[in-house]
DNA sequence: CTTGAACGATAACAATTGTTAAGAAAAAGA
DNA sequence: TCTTTTTCTTAACAATTGTTATCGTTCAAG
């Protein structure tokens, strides 16, 4: 997906969106309830979690000018299985899912959002596959390389349940580099 | 995705298909190669994996009745990160990607095809998200649980490597059960 | 049927990570 | 500003996993 088709898309979208401001820690979906909105990320930060007998696990962070909706329980209308909150203070687009169902009449918003599709698919099957390949050290210096914002601007406990570790281990494998 | 979607989407996709025969180990997606077909596994077992530094990760096994491309391959006409292979003797089915680009016209079959998407991609997000939550040994129970048919009919090592441990530990865990 | 390769179990030791706890530093709130 | 909470580091020990190697067993090719 080209740039330029993102911007066409986040058009159609978010031309007639509302703009909202959250503080940090707000919690923009919550988990069990259903979210029938689509966002866009125009500031601040965001992590997506989940509760696993009691212990909070970090699976994704989303950064600015990021497209991102809760995709079962927005397209099925089930309860969601996992939490998005903000981690810095946030200003939020949305629109609902009517006014998303509008759109699906028109044949190049159609396309745009298939390629939009296509795209985040791939990307889901190549963190899917990092996770399998790497060991946490590993995954850890590729974040590092990679994305070293997440590193300046997210708590390292966040981190470290991201990569599937514990803080006391993140923390010992920053210290051998 | 409702099974009579499914059903339709096949029969869009692979009405006018070949089909062909695969003798066990025959690598029918090989990484870094550019793979223009979207396929269907009618009967046998397919196993995807990666090179890492020499040692093979495997990723995904795919089981009859099952759809599948290299997906950034097949869009983005790329060489592809993974190889995918038969683990048994296999009949898949399969269309070139200019087919599919005629099938594109068809307005319904575009809105198929995109519910496919969604859930592809809400499978994966799903996928991700235990990977992140489960050590290996849940994994292992988890999979156990879900797929008994998977530890039946496919070899441990490859089992081992999909839950990112090694055959020894997989071993150890199965003994502790 | 025979032979070599592939597969799985087990053992011993190394390396890594988890757990718990304590203390220092930084951030947030009053 | 002062206090409280959160965050990060470090240490000691436990648990888990990795590595290497050996040994039967099973599978497959000839």
């Amino acid at each position: 997906m080209t740039e330029q088709e993102q911007n066409q898309l986040n058009q159609y979208l978010f031309g007639l969106a509302k703009k909202e401001n959250y503080k940090k820690g707000t919690i923009i979906i919550k988990e069990g309830e259903v979210s029938s909105k689509f966002y866009y990320l125009e500031k601040g930060i965001l992590r997506g979690w989940t509760n696993n007998d009691g212990k909070e696990i970090t699976f994704q962070f989303l950064f600015e000018e990021q497209l991102f909706c809760a995709t079962e329980s927005f397209f099925y209308n089930t309860p969601c299985s996992y939490s998005i909150e903000t981690i810095e203070d946030s200003v939020l687009l949305y629109i609902d899912k009517e006014e998303m169902n509008l759109l699906q009449n028109d044949k190049s918003f159609e396309k745009l959002f298939n390629k939009y599709l296509i795209s985040r698919l791939a990307l889901y099957q190549n963190l899917l596959i990092a996770r399998i390949q790497d060991k946490p050290e590993v995954r850890y210096r590729k974040l590092f390389q990679e994305k070293p914002e997440i590193l300046l601007r997210i708590p390292q406990h966040y981190v470290a349940s991201y990569l599937g570790i514990t803080p006391v281990s993140l923390s010992r494998i920053r210290n051998r580099q």
